[in-house]
DNA sequence: CGAACGACCTGCAGGC
DNA sequence: TGCCTGCAGGTCGTTC
């Protein structure tokens, strides 16, 4: 479900509902996440005020003065506010109910998503080798070609992976290898830096504008208040076998590429 | 070190 | 109707 501009959506749909707000109950329907939730999160969360709502990569942060909640969403993960806290229903996993009687509420069908009580979240080993964000300051294309050298993974492999930058998911990488002209398959390594430069534009780009729309809705993304997001309808390749190419018309074709579905116009993209 | 791949888990669509 | 297979927005650990 979530990649960066998803979570971005719903770490912007929760915020100003937990800012400020105090903990009242944590309950744990489920603690088998891709890691065991902890017990300590039920036991110290309550009573905490909520001080930050954050995000580091695809990876949501709320902050207390006592430690931080770390909630990733996985692949089927969804966050939403309810004004009470009723019945759950199947893969409710966990509840943060608020003294204001809110309540922030996790579902993940697939459990590949996470919740943790860490006191000091950046240092722990699957956030601190994490590389620089897409849309900060120390991303851009010099740095892609910095990183690509002697590197033969493919590009689109190469751009997914977290510790060369984050938060390039499945779909967004299909995208920005479409808008930048890149196929999917060349080595790493052998890509100029002029390309590069326009390749890191390209994600911020597709970054940026599906974050506007509020996100990608393909079966079940929702935001924080039950909505769908819209940039699906922008969608030049993902999904789109057998269409043709914006550009050229060509059909798009689909191939698995490191276990995932790559989708681009061969006659577009080199 | 980098590259390839299996693993985790549920739901759904499609074929027979 | 049921059963089977393959696929799905992530990312870790293992192996070579």
């Amino acid at each position: 479900m979530p990649e960066l501009p998803e979570v971005e959506t719903t770490r912007a749909g929760i915020a100003p509902h937990l800012l400020g707000q105090t903990v009242k109950e944590v309950v744990v329907r489920q603690p088998r996440l891709r890691l065991p939730v902890p017990l300590e999160l039920a036991s110290e969360l309550p009573g905490q005020a909520i001080v930050s709502v954050e995000r580091r990569a695809k990876y949501l942060l709320i902050g207390t003065r006592r430690a931080t909640l770390l909630l990733h969403l996985g692949m089927s993960g969804r966050l939403r506010i309810l004004d009470d806290a009723p019945t759950p229903a199947r893969h409710d996993h966990l509840d943060v109910t608020l003294n204001n009687g809110a309540c922030l509420r996790f579902t993940d069908p697939r459990r590949f998503g996470l919740a943790l009580w860490l006191t000091d979240p950046l240092a722990h080993p699957w956030l601190r080798d994490l590389g620089p964000e897409p849309l900060g300051t120390d991303f851009d294309g010099d740095y892609l070609y910095q990183q690509a050298r002697q590197r033969t993974t493919p590009v689109k492999s190469f751009i997914m992976d977290g510790h060369v930058v984050v938060g390039v998911g499945n779909i967004y990488a299909n995208e920005a290898l479409f808008r930048s002209a890149l196929h999917p398959t060349r080595p790493a390594g052998t890509i100029s830096l002029a390309h590069y430069r326009q390749l890191a534009t390209a994600i911020q780009q597709v970054l940026q504008e599906a974050i506007a729309q509020g996100g990608t809705t393909l079966r079940d993304f929702q935001d924080a208040q039950g909505r769908p997001g819209y940039f699906q309808v922008a969608l030049q390749v993902y999904g789109r076998t057998g269409q043709p190419c914006p550009h050229c018309g060509q059909p798009i074709r689909q191939q698995r590429l490191a276990q995932r579905s790559s989708f681009f116009c061969d006659r577009c993209q080199r």
